[in-house]
Parts: structure tokens; C-alpha cells; sequence
DNA sequence: ACCGGAATGCTAGCACCGCTAGCTTCCCTG
DNA sequence: CAGGGAAGCTAGCGGTGCTAGCATTCCGGT
């Protein structure tokens, strides 16, 4: 029993070494430059080792996108608490600066999460925890300026604002110097007056 | 001399064929299928002939994108002309259905535009003139809203809601049956009141 | 009218991709 | 200490974007 137990945890520490090390190159050199082989490469094992703990490339980035949803809310929750004492406005804009801010700095885990992976359940109640805990936070920030909409549709039009800004603004399509301009803008649109 | 303008015109329709058959090819099945080999097939000439044209992949579909950024100024257009007699918020929320649901029926157009090519100038006075006249058209509906703010910035943030809606909801990441709700609590933040 | 040269488009191939079949090797179990 | 199963390797398949180098074809000058 205690070989086996050594086995799988030996087993799941090179899983985490593996979400870890595509995180990490993704994060480094874009996630056209996490190829199989590279990572195998990284992890210091060959290609087929991959495939034993994921289905496919596909999978190793659902991995990367789950963990980085944890990370996410992780960042977001201190901010909305820590700026709930000056208001339902200021605690919005304190998670969507959080929100865009964490994009900026983690462009190739937020494209995991948001833009690639397709095959993660979102929008339903067999969503991965960490994902719905992310939703949770944006939820709990909108919710208390939601007046009489129904909450849960004004947090994902924000948050769909939220996303458009940040893919928008890194792919080029919007000069990033107004970006806080805009942001301000938004959140002055969902939280008037004060 | 005529001999010489002769050639430069086959030339030219030879490139409009590779332009509108790899629009054609990535609606039909996914920017995924528009591989090099199955494009040159589709125009019955081989690969290389591409390359003669443009500088690679991403430069077809840069060309998609500046052709189908043209056709969304042009379905733009009368949709904002039409409902401004109806008022400044009819005008927006048509603008903002016309732009969500041009995205919806031609999926592999907008990403070409708004997610994938990257060569594009965007946000310069260099920008091709279809990209800017898109803009155009949305900024013409978001300007009579503005009030005191930066028409151009607004217009920007307007935009990139419906961006982060058009590619949530594609994404799975928004169930799509309450899209129509989450753009009308969109146009009622921009455009309060009447 | 014809021939030389330029331009045009082809075949073949490179390096890389995600992924897998099948063999070897090693370690645990009885 | 032998046998069996798991674990990880090498090698390879079909595909990708892209390019070198060779035919062919057609235009322009004598």
C-alpha cells in the first residue's frame, strides 16, 4: 500500500511539473513555442510520458487554464474585500483594474483560460471550482450595483467588457496607454454616481 | 503596354480567388482547415503560387480580414442610418445587434479581424481604410451618448463590450440564450433613459 | 521570323508539429 | 530468485508552413 501511495504521489508531483513547465515556457515564450517535444524537453522526459497524464496538448493547457482561474481569484477576492469599506463603485473598480491587471502580467495563462481551451465546462454547474470561484468574485463586486437586473446576466455583460478590453488592447487593437481612461469609463457605466 | 496591364489584371483576380476562397474555406470549416496545401487545391494552383502573393499564411488572412472589415462597415451603416430616427439609443442597440450578429454568422471573418491576424495596423492613421470606417460607424452611434466624455475613448470601450460578448458566448463561455438580455443592459448603461 | 532571356509555376523537400505503436528495461510480487 | 506487469523509451506517421531549384512558356529585339 505504501509503494503504491509513493508511486502516485511521485505520479502526480510530475503532473504538476508538467502543468508548471507549460505555464512557465507559455508564459516566457508564448504558447507557439510549448510544443511536445520542448516540454518533454523541460520535464526532462520524452514526448509519450506527456500522453500518459493528459489526453493531448489540449488538455495540458485546460490544466494550465484551471490553475490559473485559481490564481485569478485568488487576486481578485482581496481587492474586492479591501476596497468594499469605500463602496460598491470603488469595489468594482478595484476588481476590474485586478482583473485586466492579472491579464496583463499572465497574458498566456489568461489566454487559457479565456481564449483557447475549448473543452472546459463553463457556463454550467460541473464548471471546475476555481473557474466558478473567479465568477464569484466579479459576481459578488457587480451584484450589489445590479439594481433591479438580474445579477448574474449584468456580472457576465461586465465582465464580457472586462474581456473585450484586455484581448482587445493586447492584440494591438487598442492603444494601451488610455486603458485605465477606459476602465474608469466602464465602471462609471455600471456603478453611476456612487 | 497592354499586354502588360492584361497580366496585372489576371494577377489581381487571381488574388481576389485566394482571398474570397480562403474566406469561404474558414467559414466552412474553421481557420483550422485553411491549410496552405488545401487552399492551393481550392484555387487549382500549388502552393507556391501563395507565396507570390502574399507573404504567408497570416498575410491571406490579414486580406480576409481588411475584406470582411469592409462588409461589416457596410451592414453597419444602414442599421445606424435606419434607427436613428427612432433616437439615440435605437441607433445604438442596432448597431450593437448588427455588429454581434455579423460576428455570429461569420465567425472565422471576425476572429481574422479582431482575435487572430496581428500584422494589421489598428488604432493609427495607418490603418487600412474599411478598419477605420468600421469604427466609424460605431463611434457615429456611441458620439450622441457620450455626454462629457471622450467620444473616440467611450466608442473604444462600447466596442470592446461587444467584442468580449461576441467572443465569450462563442468561446462557450457564455451560454448564448440570454445574449439579446446582456446586450440590452449593455445599451442601457451606455444609452440611460432615452 | 526567330531566338535569347525573363518571368511564371511546378515538383520535391526541409524542419517542425501533435500523436502513437511497439519494444526494452526495470522493479515489485509471490 | 524467477516471472509478470508497469513504465518510459525510440522511432515513426501523417500533417503543417514555407522554400529551393528546375521546366516551361511567353514576350521583345534584331
Amino acid at each position: 500500500m505504501s509503494i503504491q501511495t509513493r508511486r502516485e504521489r511521485e505520479r502526480a508531483e510530475r503532473e504538476r511539473l508538467i502543468v508548471t513547465a507549460a505555464q512557465e515556457l507559455a508564459e516566457a515564450e508564448g504558447w507557439s513555442a510549448v510544443t511536445t517535444r520542448r516540454l518533454a524537453a523541460e520535464i526532462e522526459y520524452s514526448q509519450p510520458v506527456l500522453y500518459s497524464h493528459f489526453k493531448g496538448k489540449g488538455a495540458i493547457m485546460a490544466a494550465v487554464a484551471v490553475q490559473g482561474c485559481a490564481d485569478l481569484a485568488a487576486e481578485l477576492r482581496p481587492a474586492r474585500t479591501g476596497a468594499e469599506p469605500d463602496g460598491r463603485r470603488a469595489a468594482l473598480a478595484a476588481v476590474a483594474s485586478t482583473y485586466t491587471d492579472f491579464a496583463r502580467r499572465r497574458p498566456a495563462t489568461y489566454d487559457a483560460i479565456f481564449t483557447n481551451a475549448v473543452d472546459l465546462p463553463f457556463a454550467t454547474p460541473e464548471a471546475p471550482a476555481p473557474l466558478r470561484d473567479a465568477f464569484g468574485e466579479i459576481l459578488a463586486a457587480v451584484e450589489p450595483v445590479a439594481a433591479a437586473d438580474d445579477p448574474a446576466l449584468l456580472t457576465e455583460t461586465f465582465w464580457a467588457a472586462l474581456h473585450g478590453l484586455v484581448t482587445l488592447t493586447r492584440g494591438g487593437r487598442l492603444p494601451a496607454e488610455a486603458h485605465d481612461h477606459r476602465l474608469a469609463m466602464l465602471v462609471e457605466r455600471f456603478a453611476p454616481g456612487d
